[in-house]
DNA sequence: GTACTATTAG
């Protein structure tokens, strides 16, 4: 906490109308407003007796049976405990107890120790001053301390002001409270006004002074005035001067002050490797550890824990299992930092019985433990198991902070709890937490995001004050993964408008995705080519993220080369790369991909395998597809999970394996979803088998009546077969239901903006355009060959209607569109949100031919390449 | 004096 938000809070005791209250305790929660002051020792001493008085009548409030004291040293030993205790005072209580029985001195110490709020330092204050105690410099300074270490730097500050006659010591204290509570400015100044006082400063004032600079600067100044005291090698200066060179990059700096060192403890060598390794030279640092093995000088705690992390963002499992093994040797392996830094290492690489191991070893655990195996277990997928240790921790009475929190929300996330959410999100307003650090403001943003809450995301996003990039990145990606990419880009536009951010990998990794989902090409090259301006290529991310927009977008070349130039360590450039030809119809280069992603070593997982069905499904590889699937759980260990089933499903269905299909899914292992009996419905409309779709459709009502998409699919399957009275009978159903039709969309990318069109819509500015258009290309494509197919209109009207109709579809204002507004010989590029009609379709055939247009048209299920009236994927859309 | 935890992205 900083001087200025603790300046502003009163903090103390208050002795009001013979009560004894605090008003405020750490969480800067001010109960009575009143203006305070730390307890004057002049006033106390002076009024002592009434002082008394009135504690001896707050004594009897606190205890009816107490009444036979007036004076602090006949105090009974029941009563004055009572008065500093706050509940958790305990220790103290029975300490006291002890001291009073046996008539002994006060153990000060230990009433220091039991302090633990604010208040309770406040007690002891106002204690220590009526006692006499307060004049002992020891004592005082002790106070300043005590202050500091519970937060509160402007009673410590108040306090150590209080003091005459201040020593060394007393300095010290003050300059590494200052310290310890993020006052840098202070403790420096601290430092200067100790030398106009004229006390010299000594070894123990350096080392905190030097971890406040702020600067190069600044520290070489101090460099200067340690030279002038002498004690420029003394262990503990030295070794704090290597760390604060380090910290500003001077490197050579550092290891210069290092190896002139006439004597060396560990302090120092812990010092230089660890100012290595946070600044990013880790290598440097591990070259150093190997300069101290061949001293023949022995890694201790500190050491272990400053390099573990190193390792493990080096990726060097095998360093790592060594310091375990050298670890296991010396006996360091119940050091709680030690045993803290492995369950980090371990959950990094997803080893999490060994992390556990060492949680449940640790003799002792403390905050940073709980928050290491709550995260690991996040982290690595069981997020039921990381909210039962967060629980387990608060039984064990430790109180989490910002960070466990960090770890719920994501826990919360993952296990899909939106009652959680909310509890998450109270948790944390209440103590404030958003306005001390972004990280839990991300986190919570993320969290509703993940959710599918994307307002209550947003809200929160807006009342961040300060957003940093990944506060951007989140909100970009949350509306992204909830299929909004219009205001995914929306909030892009913003966040580079907004001054002190700049976008960062992570930001194209969230942007370029939501350009893919909406096939603006033309944006998302400019990402493209700003990410190749900034440097970040060979980013694995952006580099999978460009592959997988590329491939949507219908450039499957500069998918292609894209995938040839980065590394391929995990399956999910493989991945990318296999459904990019997947959706483009290209099924056996998709196979012959697996093949290659075989035997180059990396391991097909259950999304690779979910690739490769759909496209033998888009190309009408049956006996490859059946071949997959028996190979995925055989060769490599994966269960076909649900996504698996409907994809097979699709592929029998589309080949017109209609009874196979069904006998498949009735079949199945695992309770077949909407999706896998949609798959089937979808195929018997293709093939129009009125009688199977009649009983899959019961199936899918029975299962999911709340989807508009299968009502559309059975009326579509009783249109084409002419039975009007099924179309309305289902219509009737789902208008009971409530349901309407999701609208159909369409949108093409003119001079690098989207425009959309949506079914049977007159509004867009250049609407009689477009249908001036498009009479025409109707009538011209009629010469060549078009017949127009009216079991695509779902309404049973006339048929000059009907081709009304068949032409105000979406993608077919976009297409007429497209070919006026661009030049001759431009591809044209569509992206539909449904799947496209059929008679769409076959139309847009003709139009590439008569037009002598490339289009591409992309809809929610595959690609559609029209060129010379033909299209890549045939008759089969 | 030196040490262990940190959110987003396919």
């Amino acid at each position: 906490m900083t001087t200025s938000i603790a300046g502003k809070m009163p903090v103390g005791f208050l002795l009001r109308g013979g009560r004894f209250e605090h008003c405020s305790d750490q969480s800067g929660e001010n109960r009575c407003g009143g203006k305070e002051a730390i307890p004057d020792r002049q006033s106390y001493l002076t009024r002592s007796n009434a002082t008394i008085q009135r504690l001896s009548a707050i004594s009897r409030s606190f205890n009816a049976r107490a009444t036979n004291w007036r004076l602090l040293p006949n105090l009974k030993s029941n009563h004055f405990p009572r008065l500093l205790s706050s509940g958790r005072f305990l220790y103290t209580q029975t300490s006291l107890d002890d001291s009073w029985t046996n008539n002994r001195e006060l153990n000060i110490d230990l009433l220091f120790h039991s302090c633990t709020k604010t208040h309770h330092a406040s007690r002891l204050h106002a204690l220590l001053i009526i006692l006499g105690k307060i004049q002992s410099l020891f004592i005082s300074t002790r106070l300043v301390n005590l202050y500091a270490n519970l937060g509160n730097i402007s009673l410590s500050q108040q306090t150590f002001d209080q003091i005459q006659n201040k020593d060394v010591y007393t300095w010290n204290s003050m300059v590494s409270s200052y310290v310890r509570n993020g006052s840098h400015n202070d403790a420096v100044n601290c430092l200067y006004k100790m030398l106009k006082h004229q006390i010299k400063p000594d070894f123990y004032t350096f080392p905190p002074v030097l971890k406040a600079c702020r600067d190069i600067k600044n520290g070489k100044r101090i460099h200067c005035l340690i030279s002038k005291t002498g004690l420029e090698w003394d262990v503990y200066v030295a070794a704090s001067l290597v760390h604060m060179y380090c910290r500003f990059g001077g490197f050579d700096a550092a290891y210069g002050i290092f190896t002139n060192m006439p004597f060396r403890d560990m302090g120092c060598w812990n010092a230089i490797i660890s100012g290595f390794c946070q600044n990013g030279k880790g290598e440097k640092a591990l070259e150093i550890l190997n300069e101290m093995k061949f001293e023949g000088i022995k890694l201790d705690s500190v050491t272990v824990a400053t390099i573990l992390p190193i390792c493990a963002q080096m990726e060097d499992m095998i360093k790592g299992r060594l310091i375990h093994l050298y670890v296991i040797k010396h006996g360091l392996e119940s050091d709680l930092f030690v045993g803290n830094a492995f369950i980090n290492f371990y959950a990094k690489f997803t080893e999490l019985e060994n992390s556990r191991k060492f949680f449940d070893d640790l003799p002792t655990r403390d905050l940073v433990s709980w928050n290491s195996i709550i995260s690991g277990y996040e982290q690595n997928g069981n997020p039921n198991r990381a909210l039962e240790f967060f629980h387990e921790m608060q039984k064990d009475g430790f109180t989490p902070d910002l960070l466990t929190l960090v770890s719920v929300a994501s826990s919360i996330a993952q296990c899909g709890d939106t009652r959680g959410s909310k509890s998450v999100h109270g948790f944390v307003l209440r103590r404030y937490w958003f306005l001390k650090d972004v990280i839990i403001g991300n986190a919570v943003v993320d969290m509703y995001a993940k959710l599918g809450n994307v307002e209550n995301a947003r809200e929160l996003f807006d009342r961040i004050g300060v957003k940093d990039v990944v506060s951007w990145n989140t909100m970009i990606t949350g509306y992204g993964q909830n299929g909004l990419a219009s205001e995914a880009i929306e909030v892009f536009q913003k966040m580079v408008e907004t001054e002190h951010v700049t976008p960062n990998q992570g930001t194209w990794a969230s942007i370029i995705p939501a350009y893919a989902h909406i096939g603006a090409l033309k944006q998302g090259q400019k990402c493209h080519s700003t990410v190749l301006k900034t440097g970040l290529i060979p980013d694995v991310f952006i580099g999978i993220c460009l592959i997988d927009f590329y491939g949507k977008c219908g450039k499957v070349k500069d998918a292609m080369s894209l995938f040839n130039e980065i590394p391929k360590s995990s399956s999910v450039p493989w991945n990318a790369v296999i459904s990019c030809f997947g959706i483009h119809g290209h099924g056996e280069t998709s196979l012959k991909l697996f093949k290659n992603m075989t035997d180059s070593g990396a391991r097909p997982d259950s999304i690779t395998f979910i690739s490769l069905l759909s496209a033998c499904s888009h190309s009408g590889l049956i006996e490859e597809g059946e071949q997959c699937f028996k190979v995925m759980e055989k060769d490599y260990g994966i269960k076909p999970g649900l996504k698996h089933y409907g994809c097979f499903v699709d592929l029998l269905g589309r080949a017109g394996e209609l009874q196979k299909a069904y006998d498949f899914i009735k079949n199945m292992p695992l309770k077949p979803d909407g999706s896998i009996w949609g798959a089937l419905l979808g195929a018997c409309r293709i093939y129009g088998n009125t009688n199977l779709g009649k009983v899959v459709s019961e199936k899918l009502l029975e299962i999911d009546s709340g989807n508009v998409g299968y009502y559309v699919l059975l009326s579509n399957i009783y249109a084409n077969a002419g039975k009007w009275e099924g179309v309305n009978s289902v219509r009737l159903m789902a208008n009971e239901k409530g349901l309407k039709k999701t609208p159909g969309w369409s949108s093409v990318e003119i001079n690098k903006k989207m425009e959309v069109f949506y079914t049977g819509n007159y509004s867009h500015p250049k609407c009689d355009e477009i249908y001036e258009k498009l009479e025409e290309l109707t009538s011209e494509i009629k010469v060549v060959g078009y017949v127009p197919d009216y079991s695509f209109v779902l309404q049973d009207v006339e048929e000059d209607e009907k081709e009304r109709i068949l032409m105000s579809h979406s993608e077919r204002l976009a297409i007429a569109y497209g070919i006026i507004s661009t030049p001759p010989n431009t591809v044209i590029r569509i992206f539909k949100n449904l799947r496209v009609c059929g008679d769409c379709h076959n139309a847009t055939k003709f139009i590439s031919r008569v037009c002598d247009r490339e289009i591409v048209v992309r809809d929610s299920n595959r690609f559609h390449n029209f060129k010379d009236g033909v299209c890549s994927c045939g008759d089969y859309w």
